[in-house]
DNA sequence: TCGATCAGTTAGAGCGCTCCAACTCTAGAC
DNA sequence: GTCTAGAGTTGGAGCGCTCTAACTGATCGA
C-alpha cells in the first residue's frame, strides 16, 4: 500500500512540465490571478489535476511570509463554552479568508504555553486564545510577537485584544430577575478564581445592596464545578435560614445544587429558585430547563477574530470589547412562596 | 506597539553571526545533536536566546521534509464524546513527539472534506478522524496519500486503519441487563445513519430474539438528538404496550426520552427503566444518573494515535481495532414492576 | 614520524514555493 | 510604418531551514 503513496507528491515543476509552461505561471494559476489566459489557466489546471497536485503549504508560506492562519488556543476541550465561541471565530475567519489551527491547553498553564510556542514556530499571523489562564507577563510576551486577542479574560493596559462578556452586569440581571418574583433571601456559591468568577461575585454583592438586601446577602465559595455546586447547596441547606433562592457563578455548578436541593426533598422552583450563568447546551436541556444568564459567545468569537483580522491587516487596534449578558428564563425559577 | 514587532523574527544566520559559527552547527545545536562541543552549544544557545530565535516550522519542515505533526479532524466540538478521544491521541502523541492540529468538521462533510484538504497541503505526517461522516471513498482517497485512522467508524477493506467499539456487544449488554432485573417490554430508540447506529441496532435485535423476546422489540428511529428521545418516548407512550424499559442509542437521546417520560407522569426507573450509550459526562451528571454503556473513548484516541505513529515509522500496519464496552449503571435502571 | 581515527565543524546544494523585474507579443494610435 | 500600452509570461533570486559530504585538527598506535 506504501509503496505508490511515498512517491513523493508531484511540485509546481511537475506541472509546469506537463502544461508546458513556466513555474511562475502555474504559481498564479494557484493563487487565482486575474492575468493568466483561459487558455493558460484550463491546461495548467488540467495538468494539475492530472497529477493529483496540491499546493504544499509549507513552501508556499515560507516564501510569501505569511500562513494565513490563526492559532486558537482553547483551555478546555470538555467544556461546550469553548467549542461555540471556536463557531464564531471560525465564521469570522473563513468570511476572510483564514484559516484556523486549533489548540488545547487541557487546562495545564504547562500545555498552553508549550502550545503558545508551537503557534509561534509555526509563524501563524494572529492568535485567539480563550480562557487562557497563563500569567499574564507570559501572554503579553506573545502579544509583543504576534496580535493577540483574549476571549473571556481581559487583560487591559498590556498589548492585547480582548473580548468579555459584563460578568457584573449579568450578576445584576440574575439577582434582579429573582428580586422581581419577590425572592429576598438569596445566596451566590461563586466560582473562586476562575475567569469572570470575581466580577460575578462582586456584581451580585453590589446589587443585593443597592437592592437594600445586603443583611441577607451570602456568598459560598465554590470553583465553578458540578461538586462545587452540591457542597455549597448542602451547607445552604445546613444552614439556620434556608435562602429561597439560588445564584451559581455557573451552571454546572447550579446542576450540582439542584441535585442536593431535589435530594434534600425540596422542590426547584417553588422551594429554592435556582439561576446560574453561561446558558450552555446543558442548561437548554429538557430535563435541566435551567433559568440562566446567556454570553453571547458565537458573538464573542466573532468579534475577537474580526478585531484580530483587522489588526493583521493594519485596518484596526486591538481594543477591549465588552458584551452584553442577558436573561434567559426556564423552569428552575419562579415566584417566591414566602 | 507594532514597529518593533515587524521587523522579521530573527533566523539562524543571525543567531550563527553572533554566535561566530556555521549556520549548519545552530541547526545541530537547535536540534539537540550530541555531537555539538559543550563551548559552542553554550555560545549558540545564549546567542539565540539574546536574539530571541525560535526556529521557523515552515522552513524547518520543508527542508526535512516531515512535519512531526498529526492532523486531528473532529466532527463535531460540541460532542463531549470528541474531547475525550483528543485526549487519548493527544497523550499517545506526546509521548511520541508528535504535534497535534486539529481542525473542526462543525458536523458538515463539506467542512470536513476542506480540512482534510488543509491537512494534505500542510502535510501532516498522518491524520486522525474521529467520527467523520465523509464518504467511504473521499477517505480511502485520503488514505492513499497519508496514513489515516478513523476513530469510531469502521472502514475495512480499505487502506485505512480503524478504532472502534464492539457496539453490538454494548446493545446486548443494555438488553442482558434490562433482561436481569426483570425487564421483558425492552424498545429501541435508535441513532439513524449515525456512527455505530446499526451495530447498536442489530445487537438489539439479535439479543431480544435471543432472549425469546422477539415478538416485543420494537425499534423506533431516530438520530442521535435530544428530540429524537424525546419524539421517541411519545410514539412509546401512545402505543398500546407500554415497554417497561427503553434502551436509547446514545446518551443524549436518553436524556430526552427520561424528560417525556417524566413530564408523562410516569417515573423512571419505576415505571420505565432507561438505558443510553456512550458514558457521556451528560450521563455521570448526578441530576441525571443515567444507566448507560461505556466506550473506553481515551483509550480508542490513544490507540488510534499508536497505531498511526507505528505505521508513520513503518513499525506496524494499520488494522481494525475492536474495544470492549462495559455496562455502567446508575439510577435509571432497575427491578421491572410487573 | 606517519597515517588512521574521530570528534567537531562547515560549505553548499537543495526543499517547493512566491515575487519581482524584465521580457515577448499583439493591438491600437498617430 | 513606428511607437506605446498593456496583457500575458518567464527566469531567477530568495524564504529559513536540513542534510550530505567533506574538511580540520587533535589524538593515538605502530
Amino acid at each position: 500500500m506504501s509503496s505508490t503513496r511515498r512517491n513523493h507528491a508531484p511540485t509546481l515543476e511537475d506541472v509546469a512540465q506537463i502544461a508546458g509552461v513556466s513555474r511562475a505561471l502555474v504559481s498564479l494559476v494557484m493563487r487565482d490571478s486575474p492575468r493568466v489566459s483561459i487558455e493558460s489557466r484550463r491546461r495548467v489546471t488540467d495538468a494539475a489535476t492530472k497529477l493529483g497536485y496540491r499546493p504544499n503549504l509549507m513552501a508556499r508560506n515560507l516564501a510569501s511570509r505569511k500562513t494565513m492562519t490563526i492559532g486558537v488556543l482553547l483551555n478546555d476541550l470538555h467544556n461546550p463554552w469553548f467549542a461555540e465561541v471556536t463557531d464564531g471565530i471560525h465564521a469570522s475567519a473563513e468570511r476572510h479568508g483564514y484559516q484556523l489551527i486549533l489548540a488545547s491547553g487541557r487546562r495545564s498553564p504547562r500545555l498552553e504555553s508549550r502550545a503558545l510556542d508551537t503557534f509561534l514556530a509555526s509563524r501563524v499571523d494572529g492568535i485567539i486564545v480563550a480562557g487562557c489562564r497563563l500569567p499574564a507577563a507570559r501572554l503579553d510576551a506573545v502579544g509583543a510577537e504576534v496580535p493577540l486577542v483574549s476571549v473571556g479574560r481581559a487583560f487591559s493596559k498590556l498589548g492585547i485584544g480582548s473580548v468579555t462578556t459584563d460578568d457584573a452586569d449579568g450578576a445584576r440581571m440574575a439577582v434582579e430577575h429573582l428580586y422581581d418574583l419577590g425572592h429576598r433571601r438569596i445566596a451566590h456559591i461563586d466560582g473562586g478564581k476562575g475567569a469572570g468568577a470575581s466580577p460575578r461575585r462582586t456584581g451580585y454583592l453590589g446589587t443585593m445592596r443597592r437592592l437594600g438586601l445586603e443583611d441577607s446577602a451570602q456568598v459560598i465559595s465554590g470553583d465553578f464545578t458540578e461538586e462545587a455546586g452540591a457542597h455549597g447547596a448542602q451547607r445552604l441547606l445546613r444552614g439556620a435560614v434556608l435562602p429561597t433562592a439560588i445564584f451559581t457563578a455557573n451552571d454546572l455548578s447550579a446542576v450540582g445544587a439542584i441535585d442536593v436541593v431535589e435530594r434534600g426533598g425540596l422542590v426547584v422552583p417553588d422551594d429554592v429558585a435556582v439561576v446560574g450563568f453561561d446558558n450552555t447546551s446543558l442548561a437548554a436541556l429538557n430535563h435541566i430547563g435551567l433559568t440562566t444568564i446567556d454570553q453571547p459567545r458565537r458573538e464573542m468569537g466573532a468579534a475577537a477574530a474580526t478585531m484580530l483580522i483587522n489588526t493583521m491587516n493594519d485596518r484596526g487596534e486591538l481594543t477591549d470589547i465588552v458584551m452584553s449578558p442577558s436573561l434567559v428564563v426556564r423552569r428552575t425559577t419562579g415566584r417566591a412562596h414566602v
